[in-house]
DNA sequence: GAGTGGTCTAGACCACTGT
DNA sequence: CAGTGGTCTAGACCACTCC
């Protein structure tokens, strides 16, 4: 015979992270229950404590797992998560965000109310916006900047930037005011007072990893993405009227896109 | 003068983290480059090899560096994405998935030409599926799961579960053959050979983080999140059609919804 | 105060890459 | 082969939570 092979060859962290996600995944263990601790583990699986603590470490990187810190590791809640549906193109307006079944479902006692801010800058386009929009590099653009923030947690909900051509938009000088936000009716409105209308909308859809800076500015906890999303809108002409960039946790988030079809 | 406390009282392991993260943001660290050796870090800093160690992981786990076993740690230089555009909604059909300015632009000569392969199965609504469908738990139905796979890197790029009403389909004994893909025209061109009209898509979109599995399925590096796609097909009397599940690796691919506006 | 997980050290050994 | 990062140990100390 020969002498058996170690039938895996894992690590020994892999192990010890892999029996454990199987047991979240098969329900023995269940969202917010604790861990064994892991000087338990350690002792169970006769591995040194780090190997241990490396496992957890995994499990929280992968998102299914919290905690720490003074309290035992637990096994992740999933949170609420706020709709954000393409239905309503106005994200200025997105002040109740949950979906019509989660309105009228249980819990909706708490209409859940967002905090917002609005920040409006002037600024020159850079390179990348004036190939974007197809204009002159360095033409003037409103940049408006938003945040929403939940207040109970005081978590912030989402983030993002928004550009408008300067001079699409100089005709009706309230735009320039941040003192007017929310606008009623979100930038379609706006852009349709001074005579722009918009017809279409692109969203381009991606998904980083936070850096150590944003997990401490959105208060998430590792293993969580961050969705990202540019959304280019167009008039009638073809013209592209705003460029918007905006950050959605991923674990309080959910992207709803309504697409009507051709018929065959 | 009180004793000067530490500006920030940051673990060791994050101040290196968070110097090559800056560098590299800065661009001082470009894509491809190498990151200094972890015993030269180490002597720098006057930390242990171990530290600087736990700040490649948390880089990694970042997204920011990919390496690693005999190799040094380098920046991570961003893939090439696979538009997923909802233009085209017949991901059977999505054997060339390039945006139009990819396909003409340079590099486009190589065509990228995905392998794909189809199983189809006949299965039994569970409780859920048997709800969002509207139908009768146990009710007959068609899952057919989906794969796509780049040749030329033999990484997976798509895995997809659909589910259709056995009943809405059997009338059409050649929707039931694997062997018939890819369909061509999609699942609403199928649809439309048994008299159903998809005249409305939902998508929802969620990003996850991959497990140790999913990595190894995948051949993804740490650090790449999973955009999660759950699309509903729906006729004209409401009805729901169709239901799939998408997963994407969020390093190789970007969603584009296309969404034409309501008049104000 | 007892118990938890988080950080760190010093040092060992291994797997892999390049030359 | 030398040099890289990956895994692991044994043990120390700390920050935090809960009783």
């Amino acid at each position: 015979m020969e002498p058996q092979r170690t039938p895996v060859d894992q690590p020994k962290s892999l192990q010890v992270a892999d029996d454990l996600r199987l047991q979240i995944e098969r329900g023995d263990l269940a969202p917010g229950d604790a861990l064994p601790t892991i000087a338990d583990l350690s002792a169970r699986w006769g591995y040194s404590v780090n190997v241990v603590r490396d496992a957890f470490e995994l499990l929280k990187a992968q998102g299914l797992v919290s905690g720490g810190r003074g309290r035992p590791a637990k096994v992740r809640v999933p949170l609420r998560r706020i709709v954000r549906s393409s239905d309503r193109h106005q994200e200025e307006k997105d002040l109740v965000l949950l979906s019509e079944e989660e309105r009228r479902g249980p819990g909706a006692a708490e209409t859940l109310q967002l905090q917002f801010t609005a920040t409006y800058e002037e600024i020159r386009a850079d390179v990348a916006l004036a190939e974007a929009f197809g204009i002159d590099e360095g033409a003037k653009l409103l940049q408006r900047i938003y945040e929403t923030t939940d207040p109970a947690t005081r978590q912030r909900q989402s983030w993002s930037v928004s550009y408008l051509p300067h001079d699409l938009i100089s005709a009706n000088p309230a735009l320039l005011d941040s003192a007017n936000e929310p606008w009623p009716g979100g930038t379609q409105h706006q852009l349709h007072t001074v005579g722009v209308e918009v017809v279409r909308v692109v969203d381009e859809v991606a998904a980083t990893m936070p850096t150590t800076v944003d997990l401490k500015l959105w208060g998430m906890e590792k293993g969580v993405p961050l969705l990202k999303v540019r959304r280019i809108s167009f008039d009638e002409t073809g013209r592209v009227v705003e460029i918007s960039d905006a950050d959605y946790p991923a674990d309080r988030t959910e992207l709803r896109f309504t697409i009507p079809l051709a018929k065959w």
